[in-house]
DNA sequence: TATTGTTATACTCTATAACTATA
DNA sequence: TATAGTTATAGAGTATAACAATA
């Protein structure tokens, strides 16, 4: 049986397309982050902590369009892994700064690198002067203003 | 207290930008489509359908990357809004051909139109030769082969 | 009074195992 | 033996309401 199905009109729109191109890159994430226990989001999260020492909850859920209740989750568990430690904020008493650990740049370091190279492995087939537009066009996409 | 996070990290990742713009035009698209009682997937299945009647279920999954436990949900619920009906295959009798009611053409007749609206609106900072490159690329990513 | 962080919980979406009827 | 469709259920991810401590 032939598989031609007329797809035309679901491809004519751009959320789909950048939803299915999602999926497929963060499904190869997902398997090639799993040996550091690392979901995509989890990632993101310690990624932001790791280049952005002393950000804060709220900090993480603005820049992630995350929520505090799942936020207040992620960061427990990384706690509980040692991969982050929390100080109090300098200035506000009801803020926490939070860093990675010794062990947490460890892992991250390593982890980094096996994102970058997961994201390019699935994204091959484009140049990079093609990556380069993508990523421009996408963030214009979200990005408020 | 400035909001300038260093997020260059994560914004060198395409899956990372793909993710965030997919929930952006979708969030908004979910938004509009809710006085159709309409999701993202349930918009995906009956636009293949109304496109392509007489399409099986086993088709819609491969096409949409959709799980057939999960199709049985979505086609009985589309069955009993009187929005699909289900014919015998002509050649395969484990087989069922789905196609669209008269009042399921007259749904999707308007919720295509608010789609492609919501989606336009959700990018309209893009130029429509950035919009074809965008689409381009991204099913450059998803697409076998 | 507003904000940061938290708890508890509900809801949606997606995935897995096993079954039936037909090819 | 393999495939189309189905059932039941489990899991992951995300969202809502309400609260304590601090600004």
């Amino acid at each position: 049986m032939s598989d031609s199905l007329d797809l035309t009109a679901l491809e004519s729109l751009v959320g789909y397309n950048a939803r299915r191109a999602a999926l497929t890159i963060i499904g190869r994430f997902t398997e090639n982050m799993a040996r550091f226990e690392l979901s995509p989001v989890d990632f993101s999260v310690l990624s932001v902590i790791h280049h952005n020492p002393g950000v804060t909850s709220r900090q993480l859920c603005l820049a992630l369009n995350l929520l505090p209740p799942n936020m207040v989750v992620f960061l427990r568990t990384f706690e509980k892994r040692h991969l982050i430690k929390r100080s109090p904020h300098p200035t506000d008493g009801r803020a926490i700064g939070l860093s990675l650990t010794p062990e947490g740049m460890a892992l991250m370091k390593e982890a980094e690198a096996a994102a970058a190279a997961s994201d390019n492995d699935a994204v091959a087939k484009l140049t990079k002067a093609e990556l380069a537009t993508l990523r421009r066009l996408l963030m214009k996409i979200y990005q408020p203003k």
